[in-house]
DNA sequence: AATGAAGGCAACCGCAGAAGG
DNA sequence: GCCTTCTGCGGTTGCCTTCAT
């Protein structure tokens, strides 16, 4: 099956970096004759370089609606909750963000979204709480009960939340965060093995999408075809804390497009856990906490991490 | 100040599918 | 229907910059 190289023109075609004269030469023969055939492009432009690295560079960063520079909270948000939905579809993902082109995504997912994800515990590719997690475990407790012991250890604390004996208070909270996370994701894993993910068709999705793309947030619709296929899945989040269940329910789940994440993360910040009745127990740790949820039901459910997880929470932080 | 490690990004490579003869 | 060419996409690499020691 031969398919000649697209870059077998005759003499050296030079590679690697472009200079500004060939960025100019490329940008000014496209502007007067549009790029056409990428093939005779480089021949016609003068350039000693293959069409598909003209396409590239034109694509990628000379194309006069690059938008450049950092990616705002709603299009990182936006490129999370697309990915959740479509994968690796870089490309698909890009035509939902303007002036982003899939490359500069790709690049952005992979140096920050996907190690912030498996930072937190959560496989990038199903936005699931990972299995592997458990493996982990020892390490996470053994970190919490050290940080906890350590009077210098969470430098936050150490004013008047230290003085006022709140340590205790935020290491019982971590722990029976980590249960909670160890329960969701139990659930996940016995709600996937029973077949319980539904398929939500392409349309659906492509459908949802068309409509998300124009909403900042960009989930609303995504969100409802993607849960779609969990209505019938009436659900609960709980946590106990020392014996209080917090119960979130699905309208808080699914229906606000900011969806479970946001609303637990409200439950779990500093500044508003529900009071723990009874701090000598929070050596023991143990929670009593049962949470349960499917996380969505198919592996195209979509997740607001950003939400969950914002990057200045300081209990996340901390925890991290 | 020097050096190594890590991060970030641009560019390349190879494959798959569409288009055309 | 088959073959070739071209385009587009996703994965990967390599270089440059920044940070830490």
């Amino acid at each position: 099956m031969g398919r000649s190289p697209c870059c077998d023109e005759s003499g050296p075609l030079k590679k690697g970096p472009w200079t500004p004269e060939e960025d100019e030469k490329l940008l000014q023969f496209i502007q007067k004759n549009g790029h056409g055939s990428w093939r005779n492009l480089p021949r016609l432009a003068g350039l000693k370089r293959c069409g598909k690295s003209c396409r590239l560079r034109w694509t990628n960063y000379l194309r006069p609606d690059i938008k450049r520079g950092k990616f705002s909270q709603d299009e990182e948000q936006t490129i999370l909750h697309l990915h959740s939905i479509l994968g690796n579809k870089w490309s698909a993902i890009a035509t939902h963000l303007p002036g982003r082109t899939d490359n500069e995504i790709k690049n952005f997912w992979n140096t920050h979204l996907k190690k912030r994800l498996i930072q937190m515990g959560f496989d990038p590719m199903t936005h699931r709480p990972r299995t592997d997690f458990f493996d982990a475990l020892p390490q996470l407790v053994a970190l919490a009960a050290l940080r906890g012991q350590l009077p210098s250890a969470t430098p936050q604390l150490q004013g008047a939340g230290a003085a006022a004996g709140v340590a205790p208070f935020l290491q019982a909270a971590k722990l029976q965060y980590l249960q909670c996370l160890l329960q969701s994701a139990a659930t996940t894993i016995a709600s996937v093995s029973a077949g319980s993910s539904a398929a939500v068709s392409a349309s659906d999705v492509e459908a949802a999408l068309g409509a998300a793309a124009c909403s900042p947030q960009g989930t609303a619709a995504a969100d409802a075809a993607a849960s779609a296929s969990t209505a019938d899945d009436h659900q609960q989040v709980s946590c106990t804390f020392s014996g209080e269940p917090i119960t979130v329910s699905d309208d808080l789940l699914l229906g606000s497009g900011c969806g479970a994440a946001g609303d637990l993360e409200n439950y779990f910040h500093v500044d508003s856990l529900p009071p723990l009745a009874d701090l000598s127990d929070a050596a023991d740790g143990l929670c009593s906490a049962t949470a349960s949820s499917s996380f969505g039901g198919g592996a195209s459910s979509p997740l607001p991490w950003p939400e969950f997880f914002p990057d200045d929470d300081p209990f996340i932080t901390d925890f991290l």
